[in-house]
DNA sequence: AAATACTGATAATACGCATTACCAAACTAG
DNA sequence: CTAGTTTGGTAATGCGTATTATCAGTATTT
């Protein structure tokens, strides 16, 4: 490639300094710098016919901003698997990104040896170009938040981090509400009898929702039925189900609620009429697939929107990092109906 | 921002010069510098207790490369409706990225007000931050091509651009074979009043699919039916195509197909016992709908690998730039059977 | 005519790192 | 004892940019 522009080269076009080339660029006031509208013209041109930009490598030197968010994600951003868990996400940071007039730095870093997770802080990291990150994932690592906010870095998490000693600036969703209004709704349809499949702790997308859950139902109903979630075959699932006399089961992922609605369907149930299904949230997609689940939708958009202006707005300086929850609407479906008098098998 | 630990902090702690601390840092053999075990031990141990990592701006100010690949979509990268199309080959520019040690920057650019499309040159633009460029879309800009050419920038496109007399480096589908196996697939199984619905000139993805299919029924068989597509109503399609005595339909899109064979299926008719129906081209996805389109899957994931990779080659001057058709494979499905005697409506 | 103010720039410097040329001291060979 | 060699480093430089102090020349005021 033939070398790149430098402000040199236009100094030398323009038979001017470099210095002269780097102060018009950058627009500066006649108050610092007193360059007449003839010079500032004749630059202007050359770094437009000639394509220049500044190399942000040396304007991160002496601490300009590159006008690049970058993003992280904890788990791998694309693989097949994780891709339509993060996508919605790139949507929104994608587009308020384009609104902003940054463009988007992602950082493909490898999954260490030692325990197949990405880290942002590596040797050759390239963090630094960005102005600022975005952070994704499911898990993250306790460290470098604390690193991250130790130096002083711009970043904005995607999703609630109680981590750090409540220091992770976030847009995160209101899961412990959205989960506690579908279980109130469903108590007043008469279920006293529950089931709960999906995770009650770890990161805290999961222990929100059984939190949620958990004081929502305190003492008007109770949960006879509770399962890690995650690849169950949906028979023996069913079975317990079913033994334990639950009247609706609510479940985290609907990857397994799918195979569950077909198991009871094809044992001859119907579905709300015999047992009611709930899910925990999802992706617009959900309804998409032709079955209406009961459920509510989790704004991944909207979060990357927000988490964006946020971490532009640490950036320039105009807002302090903040901790925002956003609301889960209500998705009807038509999987959640009243309770009946429990079949017992 | 709290300054960060420099090599010149480590040297001075270690008792050692900026250059020794580097030195040590890149592990340089004995023969370019000569440093002593014990010296070196003593650094290593302050890098790493320091947690030192060297700052990816001063390192690139050095090399004179960033190692960043710029991403660079036409028509815009993720909203929704492109979003499909988009996704798999970023999942494979990623994954290839990232085995290759570059970061991808994501040019989010916004269209013009003058025609409604993105540019690629314009005031700000941040192309040369990256060390090259890949190219995405369905329509590209010749002057564009043509600047990128003559600047000597590296970029690499995907999917086969005969533009700019020619040199466009690319990494595209062969949609002429793909398409002209199909069509001698039916020919074979007795077809000869064929329906095309789809553009059959525009992009090269569009004539290419035109040209594989009429070059391959030239003589032996009849276009008796030929529509645009993209987003016909499917009734009276169905009426047309039966009026022509078509016992195939080729659909372009398959956004189009799916409306389609429900029409057919509505009607009483069966898929493909009376008419058959191929898909030129689909992703991944398409499958997994549930309904086994007879098409050929577009290797998108690899065309984004190998456009990747090409693109480091050419950058690094290891490889000059080239023009690659991936083969698609067929994907048999349940669409395509025997021709039959037409019935006529 | 001398002092002062203004104009239109530029030279110099720092940022953090990699790299090359060079050097003083210790050691070895003759 | 001198010349050469090896050891263990260091000083200097450049990468491309932003920024500040400075300056030569011209215009204006006293």
């Amino acid at each position: 490639m033939g070398r790149r522009v430098t402000q040199r080269d236009i100094a030398r076009m323009a038979s001017v300094s470099q210095a002269t080339v780097s102060l018009v660029l950058n627009g500066v006031s006649e108050a610092v710098a007193r360059i007449p509208a003839e010079t500032r013209k004749r630059v202007q041109e050359l770094i437009v016919s000639t394509g220049y930009v500044a190399d942000p490598a040396a304007r991160s030197l002496v601490n300009a901003s590159n006008r690049i968010l970058g993003v992280f994600t904890y788990e791998p951003a694309f693989p097949s698997g994780q891709a339509d868990f993060f996508t919605p996400f790139l949507f929104g940071i994608e587009e308020t990104a384009q609104n902003q007039g940054y463009d988007l730095l992602l950082f493909t870093g490898r999954a260490t040896e030692a325990d197949g997770r990405k880290r942002i802080f590596h040797a050759g990291s390239r963090l630094r170009m960005a102005d600022g990150c975005l952070l994704l994932g499911i898990v993250f690592d306790q460290d470098e938040l604390l690193r991250l906010i130790e130096s002083d870095y711009p970043f904005v998490a995607i999703g609630r981090r109680e981590d750090a000693s409540g220091r992770v600036p976030y847009v995160g969703a209101d899961y412990v509400t959205a989960t506690a209004d579908l279980a109130a709704q469903a108590m007043k349809l008469g279920h006293s009898q529950m089931a709960y499949v999906g995770p009650v702790d770890g990161a805290e997308s999961r222990s929100d929702r059984w939190q949620g859950f958990a004081r929502a139902i305190a003492g008007n109903a109770s949960v006879v039925c509770q399962e890690p979630g995650s690849g169950l075959d949906p028979e023996p699932l069913l079975d317990r189900v079913l033994e334990a006399g639950a009247t609706i089961v609510f479940f985290v992922e609907l990857a397994d609620a799918v195979p569950f609605r077909d198991a009871v369907l094809s044992r001859g149930l119907s579905v709300p009429e015999d047992l009611s299904i709930v899910v925990l949230g999802s992706h617009v997609r959900a309804s998409a697939e032709g079955i209406g689940f009961t459920t509510y939708a989790v704004p991944r958009e909207e979060m990357g929107r927000q988490a964006t202006d946020m971490l532009v707005g640490i950036i320039t300086g105009k807002q302090s990092p903040q901790q925002i929850l956003l609301k889960c609407n209500q998705v009807p479906g038509e999987t959640l109906g009243p309770a009946k008098a429990r079949i017992r098998t």
